[in-house]
DNA sequence: TTTTCATGTTTGGTTTATATAACATAATGT
DNA sequence: ACATTATGTTATATAAACCAAACATGAAAA
């Protein structure tokens, strides 16, 4: 199972839904989808939210059972 | 577009596209359209390939007009 | 030379990502 | 009280990812 710090990082810069989906161009159900974790992104899309929230994929998502899981 | 390092580094591993095929559950004629850029995969599989490959999502995708690009 | 193996490529089918639109709710501002 | 805004959620539709199977080719190996 995928995992991902989207809603977190998106609140620490105040981003609406709709801002981060007209950033990274996704619709806000997009964005809502990803946070619940209820599908796993086109690494195209990936790619773009981790520019738009100033980090990188690797610390964007994770699979469980993967180094971030294991604190 | 969607630019990728997996042909390069599978060929240091000295994999088949069936042999990391099946580390990454995936068929080979997936892993051929990747490395042609075919299209871009989910962020599950490219985190499985960035594992496989013994590197991370941020060195094995990036898209066009990007840092990588800037060499 | 014949067989095997890695890769290229195409076709048809299923599943999933993503769009668009609608309706609901809770919070905030006027 | 009313309007607006952010979010949750669901339905239907389309595009794209991915599978499975087939056939082709060139290289290496027997």
């Amino acid at each position: 199972m995928l995992n991902n710090r989207v809603r977190e990082l998106r609140a620490r810069y105040g981003f609406t839904q709709s801002d981060l989906g007209k950033q990274v161009e996704v619709t806000r159900q997009t964005i809502a989808f990803i946070e619940k974790g209820e599908f796993s992104p086109s690494i195209t899309l990936a790619l773009k939210l981790a520019k738009a929230l100033q980090t990188n994929v690797d610390e964007l998502f994770w699979l469980e059972g993967d180094e971030k899981d294991e604190k």
